[in-house]
DNA sequence: CCCTTGATCAACCGATGTGTTGAATATAGG
DNA sequence: CCTATATTCAACACATCGGTTGATCAAGGG
């Protein structure tokens, strides 16, 4: 789980691709081929295909092999690992908030 | 709160970089100036300033004015949707997960 | 054993990103 | 008013990214 800070580089850049961000959410569906995952977008199967290198390379997704064909997963573990880093920063500046409207709230009661 | 696909481009390719996720870890904590995030990298001023503006465009930071000042105050909304995309095909892959085990479990049972 | 299919590698191109230096702008403060 | 400080703008260098085409590799199927 441990999860260091070139692996949220690559992560975070990884779901900075719209086409990225749309094959991790077929995937979320269910296990898929470079053909598959090729499909709706109108770019060439090489260009797909290195996509899904850097997906790889994050950590975002693995690969089996069934015959001639390599099935990309999505692997929920960095996803989790983005939200924990996201949650820690938005959570405290939110209690910073909490604790600002607080003190206004105190500074307000002690004018009148 | 409507988020849309470029928002979210770039606010995640906005944290695929170590510089700009220490200074929202830095912003957690309370508004700085530019002077402030500056100090802790080596690099120019200049730069950070355009990092800034990166974290700005994504809807990330706020700025204020105080004097020739300008404090960045981060903004934990962005923060939020990204989270929730994230979750939303996370929690989903979970699921998807758990079916699986469960029909695995099943199946082993039949064959007994 | 060929030939097709799935996928990748290699070389190239234009656009974008990240840093630099040097100049410019704006506000503070004596 | 003049100068120092905070910040930004402009132009440039260099690397990386995302796409292309063409060749290559690996596995299956007639």
């Amino acid at each position: 789980m441990a999860v260091d800070d070139e692996q949220l580089d690559r992560a975070f850049t990884a779901l900075g691709d719209p086409v990225r961000r749309a094959m991790i959410a077929r995937l979320s569906r269910g296990p898929a081929t470079v053909n598959e995952l090729a499909e709706p977008f109108p770019i060439t199967k090489q260009a797909v295909s290195r996509h899904i290198q850097v997906l790889e390379a994050a950590g975002l997704i693995s690969r089996t092999r069934d015959g001639q064909r390599r099935p990309c997963h999505l692997e929920p573990t960095v996803l989790e690992a983005l939200t924990s880093w996201i949650d820690e920063y938005r959570l405290e500046t939110e209690r910073r908030f909490r604790r600002m409207d607080e003190l206004l709230r105190t500074v307000q009661e002690q004018e009148k």
